[in-house]
This record gives C-alpha cells, structure tokens and sequence, in this order.
RNA sequence: GGCGCCGUGGCCAAGUGGUAAGGCGGCAGACUGCAAAUCUGCUAUUCGUCGGUUCGAUUCCGACCGGCGCCUCCA
C-alpha cells in the first residue's frame, strides 16, 4: 500500500499522512452557517472533503468525520430579528435543504452533524478552563475575550504575524470592549434582539451566546477528542477561524488541537470569488434547474487539484455533463457485457493503481479521474473486440465500481414514467417495423419525433436502446 | 503595505530538469440504411514576457506583465 501524503497547511508542505491510532481518521470539517443554503462555492470544499474522506478509506482507515452546522450566528439573528422568527425557526428549514443539496451532489453523510446550539455546556466549560488558565478575560461588556497576547504560538498556521492594520486591509468593526483588537470574542454578552430570537443562555458571566470560534473547539474535542488527525475546511478559514481555534483549544488542553490541516482553495465565477456579497453566486437549486446532475458537478470539481483555484467559466459544466454522460455509458456497456478480453483485465489492474497513486499523493484527483478516462477507452475498446473471458470482465466491473464508488460520476438515471415508457418502446416498434420493410423515412421521421420528446437512441446488432436525454 | 497562489491548445485543466495527461469542442476516417454510441487519426514544435543557472527548463532563480485570494462576514 503506497504512503499516504497530504498537504499539511500548518507545515505548508505535502506531509506522509496516518491516522494517530493506526486505525481511524478523526477529521473535523467546518461546516456551513444554516442562514441561507450554500452556494457552490460552499459545496466546493465539502467535495474535497468528501474525496479526502473517501481517499483515507481506500487508504485502508476508517474515518470519523465531524461536520459542524453553525446555527447561532450574527447573520442568522440578523434574518430571525427581521422575519421575526427564532434562530430555530431560521435554520431549521435550511438544515434541510442542506442535507438535500449535499445528497444531491451524492456528498456522503458525516459520522456526526453536531448544531452549536446543542454544545452550549461544553463551550461554557471550555470557556471557564480558559479563564481558570489565565488566556481569557471578562470584558466590561459582559463578554469574554481570548487573549491573544497569552498565546504566543497564535498566527503560527497563518503565518500572520504583524497584526497592524494595514493600508488595503479592511478595518475592524470593534463592537465590543476588547483590551486588545486582536482578540477574539469566546463569548458574547446577549443583546435584546439575542433575547428575542432565543440566541441567548445562562452562563457564568450572564446571559449571552458562543463566540464563532468556541463552537468548532468544543464541539470537535467532545466528539473526536483533543487531538485531531486531521481539520480540513476552506482556505478562507485559515485566518481567523482555524487560527483561533489552535489558539482556544490548546490554551486550554495544553496539546496539539490537530496533527494535519488541509485547506481546500475556492470557486471563483469568471474569474472572482464565487461569494454573496460579490453577487454571482449559484447553488445546488440553480443546478438542478439547468438540468446539471451532480455527477457532473463532481466531474467539473475533480477536474481541479482541490488546492487550486477553480474557475467556472466557459463551456466547463457543459463538457463536464458530457463527459459525465460517457461515464454512464460505459456503466451501462460494462453491465450488460458478456466476456472480456485478458487486455481488458490489464487496463483494470492499470487502472486500480493509478487511481491509488494519484490520490494518495496529496489527493491528485484530475489524475485520477484522467486514469479513469483512459480506462474506459482502452476497455471500450477491449469490448468492441469481444471476447468471453468472464474473470477479466469480473476484474473490469469490480475496479470500476471500486472508482466510481469514489468519485461517483455516474449520473442517476432518470426514471421516466411508465406510460412515457410506453409510448416510447410502441415507437421503436413501429421503427423497427418500417426499418424491416426498408421504409426509413418513416423509421427516421419516428426517430426524430423521439428526439424532440428527448429521447436518444441507439441501434445495435441486439437490438435498438433508448435514453432520456 | 504584509502574506500567498496562479498564468499550459477554442473552453476546463494535469504534469515533469530531458523535451506536453485527461475531459469538452473541432476536423477526417471506420462502423451504421442514415444516425447515435464506440473506435482510429489529426487538432500546443509549445507551456504569460524577458533574462539567468544548466549539456538541456514549461518545470529552478530573478525581473516584469496579467489574474486571484487572505490580512477578523467569509467554504
């Protein structure tokens, strides 16, 4: 089994990777903020963290993943205080359509989907070991800050050091007391519209809400422990949300929060920054609507080393669906297949081993999925040859499903109803009638008539198949 | 201003100190009654520009041009 290498943000530089205990990956993903659904550039690092999680388990590791839905937060007050609803009311509907947009892109289920506001106590108590260790304070205004200045590895993951504010850099907004700007807020003393929208708790130092940062600290040490084998999320939260969370979680263990952390790098639409606030976001919703499957997001995504940029632009989703479409005929000619040849056999075992080697080598998907272009070539072509071998085509299927239980680019099948069914095989049949007596005007006539109800066909020496399209 | 990333064919995009993966698209051919699917061949003498190191650089170094991200809302 090749070694396992990963980027290790901390390090920055591409590290042999093992879970602690031999056994089991314990990776924490940060999660989306339920206010709104996620858009794709949200989905694109919960992608990469689906790969990365599937990649340890071909690894040969179990992995227990941890993915944290934010549901107390400043934009989800915000929306309750103006809908006035609570914050339950808010991201409940929201929680649902995330899981569904993340099925959608076939994202497989996290071991565990904490929400924060059902960690409360444990982010009290993280809370009180940092002020009983001497690294918080309680402001003035009820708050309580982490003092960073207490810290001294603080900025070691985003190698930010100078903490000055800069020209060109965005001002703080200090809405709170803090003795330092640099610190950040643990917890929040509760305001009225806090109160309001159920955003508020008893605490040690009154009513209030968690900081952004505590939740992830408390909840990942509660589930996975003290110590990490991997955190991942997107590259934006390097600073200050992982910074901070090193900063909370080890003040108050005295151990190493995560011993690798893996940042996957953004979406971009056109060239920027797939984001609200620049307005070009799209989501799963959007997706579905222009009829682009999720095999095909999952082609368009992999299609990039997930520490690069990613650029949706140009026909790229387009080829995307059709590559995806050749993936699923080739699913389908693998299934229905006889035999095989002994080359057949061979592109399977060439196959299995660069998919092992590309992904384990810091989780090179584009080569991967390259590898797994270049089998359904040279098996398309095994298969024109015919051939009866049944254990080179057992081969073929088992590595094929083995790669595709990766990257899952097959597309679902789309169910047409049964009298659309109907009517399309009674038209194959008239086809078939009028190509028996030569007549293939009206054979191509009822073939143009399908495609216009979307139905591609494809004639062969057993037969004519048919396809939605 | 600080830190970092990127610039490869029409589009998306791998990769390596030794002469360019893969997908989409396009062109031609095989197969087909015609298609579709599939296969075959062709589609970057070249990897932003200019220098340097080297026997040799797209790959290392420097400068420049262009694009992007982070510097407490951020996947």
């Amino acid at each position: 089994m090749p070694e396992f290498r990963l980027y290790n943000t901390m390090s920055r530089s591409v590290e042999p990777f093992a879970p602690a205990d031999g056994e089991t990956v314990r990776l924490y993903t940060c999660g989306p903020t339920v206010y709104n659904p996620a858009h794709l550039g949200n989905f694109r690092t919960f992608l990469f963290e689906d790969l990365l999680r599937r990649a340890l388990r071909l690894r040969g590791w179990k992995v227990e993943q941890v993915m944290n839905l934010t549901d107390v937060d400043d934009k989800i007050i915000k929306r309750a205080s103006e809908q006035g609803k609570s914050i339950r009311e808010v991201t409940d509907p929201v929680v649902t359509i995330f899981h569904e947009d993340r099925k959608y892109l076939r994202i497989e289920d996290a071991e565990h989907y904490p929400r924060a506001t059902a960690y409360i106590a444990e982010m009290i108590q993280l809370v009180e070991r940092l002020i009983a260790n001497g690294v918080a304070y309680l402001a003035d205004d009820g708050s309580v800050y982490f003092a960073i200045g207490k810290f001294p590895a603080y900025g070691r993951l985003s190698r930010l050091d100078t903490r000055e504010i800069q020209s060109g850099a965005r001002v703080a907004q200090d809405d709170y007391s803090k003795e330092n700007a640099q610190d950040f807020a643990l917890w929040k003393a509760a305001k009225p519209e806090d109160e309001a929208c159920g955003a508020a708790w008893d605490s040690p130092w009154g009513r209030g809400r968690p900081g952004w940062h505590l939740e992830c600290s408390a909840m990942a040490m509660s589930i996975l422990g003290e110590t990490l084998d991997l955190h991942a999320g997107g590259i934006d939260l390097v600073f200050p949300h992982h910074e901070d969370e090193i900063a909370q979680s080890e003040a108050a263990t005295g151990k190493p929060f995560a011993r690798c952390w893996s940042h996957g790098e953004f979406l971009l639409t056109d060239g920027a920054k797939m984001a609200k606030r620049v307005g070009n976001v799209q989501n799963v919703a959007d997706l579905r609507a222009n009829g682009v499957s999720g095999a095909a997001v999952r082609h368009f995504v992999y299609s990039t080393h997930y520490r690069k940029q990613l650029n949706l632009a140009g026909e790229a989703l387009e080829g995307s669906m059709e590559a995806v479409r050749r993936v699923a005929d080739f699913a389908e000619r693998l299934k229905d297949a006889r035999g095989g040849t002994r080359g057949l056999e061979d592109a399977a075992d060439h196959l299995e081993n660069e998919v092992r080697n590309a992904l384990f080598d810091d989780l090179n998907a584009p080569g991967a999925v390259a590898a797994l272009f270049d089998f359904i070539r040279a098996a398309n072509k095994e298969l024109d040859a015919g051939g009866s071998d049944a254990g080179a085509l057992s081969r073929a299927r088992e590595v094929f499903a083995m790669v595709d239980g990766i990257f899952e680019l097959v597309p679902d099948r789309v169910n047409a109803d049964a009298a659309f069914a109907q009517w399309v095989e009674q038209q194959l049949e008239e086809r078939k009638q009028a190509r028996a007596r030569r007549d293939f005007a009206a054979a191509d006539a009822i073939r143009k008539g399908l495609e216009e109800k979307g139905v591609v066909i494809e004639d062969s020496a057993v037969g004519t198949k048919w396809k939605a399209r």
